[in-house]
DNA sequence: ACCTGAACACCGTTCAAGT
DNA sequence: ACCTGAACACCGTTCAAGT
């Protein structure tokens, strides 16, 4: 804008290597890093010692480097955080072998979209703040938006209906992992009560059941409006 | 355990009151604040600046007194939250007129609920967060459980159905407030595209309509459900 | 291209002590 | 019964400067 050509200023660039940085310190350092190796420690951090631990300083830590560098990076935690959402949610990509039913390929979705989040310790619960804020977890609306078209719904009947399946996916999901790092905590306290509990929300298997039942009314709903239009 | 009567310890406990403090220091200082005090003070808090805001040193300086002293009234932070979770949620109790069809009550309580989140700023976030805790929400819990039954339903297949519509309920007016404040931060940017945006997911009217059309899902799940058994 | 150093403006919580 | 004062151990973010 003021004349001076932005291709021209790096004409003379000294690009400082890792080994060339090394000789002149005598120190060894780390590599430098990327914005991919930046995420990838992050979500090791989350998955191991959960979200709230997940701060900034901790990470830049981790990497062996100043908390200021990550903001070269990422512009603010936020977006850092909306970029491990949508990492997490990438792993739920089902091959719905194309031929399922309508119902059973949303059935599918969910259940893959679960499986993703579980695989990260508070992972519903990350996607969740960051689907709140409007930015990433576009995809499995998407995807789940897709199958329902499929049933012959229209495309804002879809999208409403993939939305609301979305928002119990992830509480249902979110409420799931508070669980299991509550028992992992192991407040046994009450051995009874905590046995009667389990018997009634506790078990990986009752609450694979529990959601499952949750998906099955969402779809029943769709159906039975199918039915009677 | 000691031997020492707990009950005589305040034999002879010296009261200083509001007025002897004053007396003493000859400063008229604000009145000493009870529990519900501090909670009505968050309360103001929350609604005039949201929950990001709501910290424990600008709490305490909104009632005039040092950050310890709210540790007097609550042990931590998040019990004052679920208590102010559980304070929003107690709007909601519907006089649910008992002659409705407990599918229209199911409607009615869950609509109620929404109302009773979005009288508060963030409201939907801090029950949200609050019940993946596992503290505080029961209430909503037990009146959307007990609507279900009416329409036949076993006591588990009630309670779940009404968790999971729970979910969706905070997920939703989640959504909804987190819109609401990004609007009134006039992000105008694209005149156009937030136009569009309006037509699809904006509006009040639109977002109470996909809020009703969510409901109906799954009380049309669980109709489906009785149909056939 | 990627990072350091230092600072700014904050947090929640504890605890002895005061009135 | 309710609060102060002072401290502890943290946060996210900015920015000039370095390599």
């Amino acid at each position: 804008m003021n004349g001076v050509h932005l291709n021209s200023v790096h004409l003379n660039d000294v690009h400082y290597t890792e080994t060339m940085a090394a000789m002149e310190t005598g120190n060894p350092r780390q590599a430098r890093h990327s914005r991919d190796d930046v995420a990838e420690a992050a979500l090791r951090i989350l998955d191991d010692y959960g979200l709230p631990d997940l701060t900034m300083r901790r990470l830049a830590a981790s990497l062996d480097v100043q908390p200021s560098a990550l903001y070269w990076h990422f512009p603010n935690k936020q977006t850092l955080l909306a970029e491990l959402a949508d990492r997490i949610v990438a792993r739920s990509r089902t091959e719905h072998s194309d031929d399922l039913e309508w119902s059973a390929r949303v059935r599918a979705e969910a259940a893959g979209l679960r499986d993703a989040l579980l695989t990260f310790r508070d992972g519903a619960e990350l996607v969740s703040s960051t689907f709140a804020l409007g930015l990433g977890a576009a995809d499995p609306v998407d995807r789940l938006t897709e199958a329902i078209e499929l049933g012959g719904f229209d495309a804002e009947t879809a999208r409403r209906a993939s939305v609301a399946l979305l928002h119990f996916v992830l509480g249902h999901v979110s409420h799931e992992q508070q669980r299991l790092q509550y028992d992992s905590l192991g407040v046994v306290a009450d051995e009874v009560s905590a046995r009667a509990d389990d018997a009634v929300l506790g078990g990986r298997q009752a609450q694979a059941e529990a959601f499952d039942f949750g998906v099955m009314l969402f779809v029943g709903g769709l159906q039975r409006l199918a039915a009677r239009p």
